[in-house]
DNA sequence: GTGAAAGCGCTAACAC
DNA sequence: GTGTTAGCGCTTTCAC
């Protein structure tokens, strides 16, 4: 069954009876073949097991692109979904994907050293996932070298690049809408980084629905964390001491959301009796800790594919014929799981 | 500097003043090239900012492999590594990686109806994680279908396929003696599921670490867990509620001692105060919780690499020329963080 | 509807 | 050391 033994167009359009053409077309279903022939081709290909090569499909196409997904510091929930998500979509479309990881860069490096490596690794796109889809100078000197990118969570500002975006500020308004109905009144948030577009966004939704409902928003129970379990933790210890405690915190991620939970049990609190939890983005954890985590779902995959797709979609237009767009998701399920109950 | 208008060999070839042929034996500095001409070339690489086509050259060499990856439920921690490490190793050797994830296959599915969908796809290598490494009748079929395949964290026991094994066993022992040196007596186990093999090398390890330095091993102090963050919780609770209660607890891999740490401090226990604990793999999330995880350095990332290069290895060999073999990484890092004290 | 010829960018094999 | 000739497996272009 191995490939290199395997059967190529060629076998098949003479055990067909018909061109290596005919096969071809009836592979790619563009052009009308008839359809007595389409059987005939596809029982050879059935009969030889054969599987087109990609490799010279790209080749002779010449629509294959070396695609670079870059990210600094993702937790491995999203990192494993964007990966998952960016290589199947590539390998359907016949692109390839690279991975740069720019987590180990030091401290301080100039944004133009970046941007020269991403340079010279000649990709034919980019996708830039947060938070550096929302660094202004890279994506100034990615567009000034004429790179074709992709932004995920966040839209360009300049209005050059394409841009995936999930509507972080509807999920977090269904989902703050979500604890008020369940009765909780005093809701403490813990938002993301302030580098990351998203947070933001995620605050204004669970300030507007708050005010929507004539809820109070005590300032005190707005903190600011930085997307990892540890500041979960100590913000809950924060949150929990104000005069007057939440009965339930939001947290901006299921990484936050999960140290909330482990703070909560250290104070000998039970989730959801004493305190509901919510997290963001329904990662990998989220299903992983007790009591399971309730959560928004972020679908990093699809957004994976988007990204890929619409880089795909502008690759052999010239620059002026590129279209930019952002393209918006904007389905939110909340997933309901254990941690969230009535307030006492 | 996109790659579709970019320079062609034969434009550097041109620019040079030589061969295409010279220019692609200073790219694969194979043969000899004088010192001169290899200038000469090098500066109109430089110049014409010239990348070779990795389409090209895998048609052209005849190389390239398209490589499975089948998991089974890792952790995302364990699957953001191995597609990290498969993933740059494919883009060096030139190979392509396509992803096959068996989570959601229905409980009790033929093993052969899988082996039948690994094999439609064409696959001209195969890389098998835990638990399927495990799985001998997939391993019978894979052998019988003629699939080059590479067994990662398990021997193949029928002796037809290499594989990537990490000494789970001496890593175990050398966390038992750490353990043992900073004072720990009386050390809770939680092993892994048993169709994990690895499991039961790591209870090994522990087993054979404390009968050497002759500590007692109460066999209510072993306990089986299943890899995830809910189970060395509640199986925490268990050792915690023995009459003589552990001081230290070693959980099989990171999960699971995330699990234990949460269960302590459910209990109003101070790690590593009242209780050590240790973990297992140094995934992402022990250094993300607090307090910070001391863990075993297993290299997933490095174990990826070697599975990729055995395959690509064999490649071109006929089958009766592919040699078999197990490629140990023995290498035990501890990697010391905040989880572990003298005992009270 | 279908086929023949050319060629994508590179490397293998052999010549010089 | 270096150049020449083929050809990897497919799609494109343009005939018929």
């Amino acid at each position: 069954m191995s490939r290199r033994q395997n059967a190529t167009i060629k076998e098949v359009a003479e055990q067909a009876g018909v061109s290596q053409m005919t096969v071809s077309r009836v592979l790619n279903q563009r052009s009308l073949v008839k359809e007595a022939t389409r059987l005939k081709v596809e029982a050879a290909i059935e009969a030889l097991n054969y599987r087109p090569n990609m490799l010279a499909r790209g080749l002779a196409g010449g629509k294959s692109m070396l695609i670079g997904l870059v990210y600094y510091n993702p937790s491995s929930g999203y990192l494993s979904e964007l990966l998952v998500g960016a290589l199947k979509t590539c390998r359907e479309l016949g692109h390839h994907l690279m991975l740069e990881d720019l987590s180990e860069i030091e401290e301080g490096t100039d944004t133009s050293e970046i941007a020269m490596r991403l340079r010279k690794i000649g990709l034919d796109g980019l996708i830039l996932t947060p938070p550096l889809s929302a660094n202004k100078a890279l994506i100034r000197l990615m567009s000034d070298a004429g790179v074709r990118t992709v932004l995920v969570s966040h839209e360009d500002p300049t209005g050059q690049f394409s841009s995936v975006v999930f509507d972080d500020t509807a999920a977090a308004h269904s989902m703050t809408e979500y604890l008020i109905e369940h009765g909780h009144k005093r809701i403490g948030f813990i938002t993301g980084p302030a580098e990351h577009p998203s947070s933001l966004s995620r605050k204004e939704g669970f300030e507007r629905a708050m005010a929507e409902h004539g809820l109070d928003l005590d300032p005190g129970m707005v903190v600011e964390g930085d997307f990892t379990f540890r500041s979960g933790m100590e913000l809950t210890e924060k949150l929990l001491s104000a005069s007057q405690a939440p009965t339930a915190i939001f947290a901006s991620n299921d990484d936050m959301a999960a140290g909330v939970i482990a703070a909560a049990h250290r104070r000998s609190l039970k989730v959801p009796g004493d305190l509901s939890v919510v997290g963001f983005d329904d990662t990998a954890i989220s299903a992983a800790i007790w009591p399971q985590l309730t959560t928004v779902r972020q679908p990093i995959s699809e957004i994976a594919r988007r990204a890929v797709t619409l880089l795909s979609e502008n690759n052999l237009k010239k620059d002026a014929e590129v279209d930019v767009k952002a393209d918006y998701i904007d389905t939110v399920d909340i997933i309901e799981r254990e941690s969230v109950s009535d307030p006492r």
